[in-house]
DNA sequence: ACGGCGACTACACGTAGGTATAGTGTGCTT
DNA sequence: AAGCACACTATACCTACGTGTAGTCGCCGT
C-alpha cells in the first residue's frame, strides 16, 4: 500500500543500515527501537551497524541528517518547480517523505532534527511574504512566529494521524483521509472562524490578560477531588 | 516557575504514585520513565507501584483515565463558565493543565487517550456549529473533520513546543512566549492566506489531483542519489 | 604471494529495568 | 486478643539491549 523506496537490493549495507533506522526509529520510536531491529530489517549483523555508526546516538544523528538534506533538496525542488498557488506540492512532500515521514515526525516532535524544522519555517516565511503583501493591515505577530506556527500546524496531521483517523473514521495517510484533511484545511485556511473585528478584540483582550493572568481558584477547581477517585 | 499542583503530602500514596507517573511519562515519554524513577518522585518503593496498579502499562491506562476525567471537568467547565468569543479559555486550559500538560501531548501523540481527543473534538464541534451558522457558503468538509483538524492545530504548540520556542526564541510556555504565539495564531484565524476563490480554486484542483496522483518521476528525484552520500 | 585493510559476523559482557516474591508493620473487625 | 487484610519495603530474578572484542572473508596494492 505505501511506497517502498529503492530497492533494498541496490545499496550499500550502510546505507541500507541508515534506511532500516530510519525506518525502525519512525516505526517505533528512538526507545523503543533497538539496534538488532534495525540490523534484522536491513538484513545484517548488528555488530555491523556498530561498525558503520558507532552508537544508536550517533546512528540517529546522521538519519536526521540525511533527513535534512532530503528536506533541502525537497525545498529546492519545490521552489523551483512550483508555481504561486500550487497547493500540490503538499502532497508531493508527503508521498517524497515516504517512508520517512514517521520518523521525521517523531524526530520534531522530540526535538531533534531543528534544521528540518527551520527549513520548513523559512519555507513558510517565504510563503507568507507573499500574502503579507497583499494585506492592508499590519499582522499581529512578527513573519516568523507566525510561519513557524503554520508549519506546527501543518505537522499536526501527520503528528496525531492515529487520532485524526480514528475520529475522521479513513486512514489519513490513505489517499481518501488526504483529501479529506486536505478540503478540510483549505476550508480552514480560507474561512476564518474569527472576524477581523472579533480578533482585534481579543487580541486586546489578549493583552489586558497578559497583565492580570488567570486566577488561580479557577485552575484548582477543576483538580481539587484528588483524593476520592478509586472506584 | 511552573506550578506545583497540590502538595503532595497531602495526597495517599497512591494518588502520588499516579501523579508522579503523569510527570514522568510527561517529561521522558512512557519508554525511558521506569517504575523505579516514578517510584522515587513518589517517595515510595518500587514494590508498591506495581502493589498498587500491577504493571507499567496498567499504570499507563490509570494516568489515561484520570486525565481523560479531569479533561472532562475542564470541559463542562469551560461550557458553564464561557462567555461566547472567550479566548481565555485556551489559556485557562493551559493553566489547569499545568503539569499535566506533557502528558496529555505524550500520550496524544502516541495514538492513546482517545477519550480526551474525543472530548476535544466535540468542544470544537459546539464551537463550529455557531460559525458555520454564520457563513453563507457550504463548508468543503463535514463539521467532525474540520474540528478534529482544529483540535490538531491547536495541538501542536505543546507538541511542538521544543521546535517553536527555539524558533521564536521565547519559551512558548512562558507568559512572553504564550502571549506571542497567541496573538500569531490569532492572525492566522483571522486573516485567511487563501481568499475564497483561491480556495475554491484549490479545492477543485485537489479533486482532480485524486483522481491522477502525484507523478513518481517528481517523487524519485528527489532521493535519487541514496548511494554517494557518504562525507 | 602476501600483508594490510575494511566490511562483516559471532559472541561475550554489563546493566537497566520490568516483574515476581517474601516479609514487615499497622489498623480494623469479631 | 486473634486473625486478617492491606499498604508498603527489600530484594531477587530474568530478559532485553547497548556495547565491546575477537575473528573471518575478500579485495587491493606491492
Amino acid at each position: 500500500m505505501t511506497m517502498s523506496g529503492p530497492d533494498p537490493e541496490d545499496l550499500t549495507a550502510r546505507a541500507r543500515i541508515r534506511d532500516a533506522a530510519l525506518q525502525n526509529f519512525g516505526e517505533h520510536g528512538f526507545e523503543r527501537a533497538t539496534i538488532r531491529g534495525i540490523a534484522e530489517t536491513a538484513g545484517v549483523s548488528s555488530g555491523l551497524v556498530r561498525h558503520h555508526f558507532g552508537s544508536k546516538q550517533e546512528l540517529r544523528e546522521v538519519c536526521d541528517a540525511y533527513l535534512t538534506k532530503m528536506i533541502r533538496r525537497l525545498n529546492d525542488q519545490v521552489r523551483a518547480n512550483t508555481v504561486p498557488g500550487d497547493v500540490n506540492y503538499i502532497a508531493l512532500g508527503r508521498v517524497a517523505l515516504g517512508p520517512y515521514q514517521q520518523y521525521l515526525v517523531r524526530a520534531l516532535t522530540e526535538g531533534w532534527a531543528a534544521p528540518v524544522f527551520d527549513e520548513l519555517v523559512e519555507l513558510g516565511e517565504q510563503w507568507l511574504a507573499e500574502a503579507d503583501a497583499k494585506r492592508p493591515d499590519p499582522p499581529y505577530a512578527d513573519r516568523k512566529a507566525r510561519a513557524a506556527l503554520s508549519v506546527a500546524m501543518a505537522l499536526s496531521v501527520p503528528i496525531l494521524h492515529r487520532q485524526l483517523s480514528r475520529t475522521v473514521g479513513v486512514d489519513v495517510f490513505s489517499p481518501e483521509g488526504d483529501h479529506l484533511l486536505a478540503k478540510a484545511m483549505l476550508d480552514i485556511y480560507s474561512h476564518p472562524i474569527l472576524s477581523p473585528e472579533e480578533a482585534a478584540e481579543m487580541r486586546d483582550a489578549l493583552d489586558k490578560i497578559h497583565d492580570t493572568p488567570p486566577r488561580a481558584e479557577r485552575v484548582t477547581a477543576i483538580r481539587q477531588d484528588e483524593e476520592h477517585d478509586h472506584e
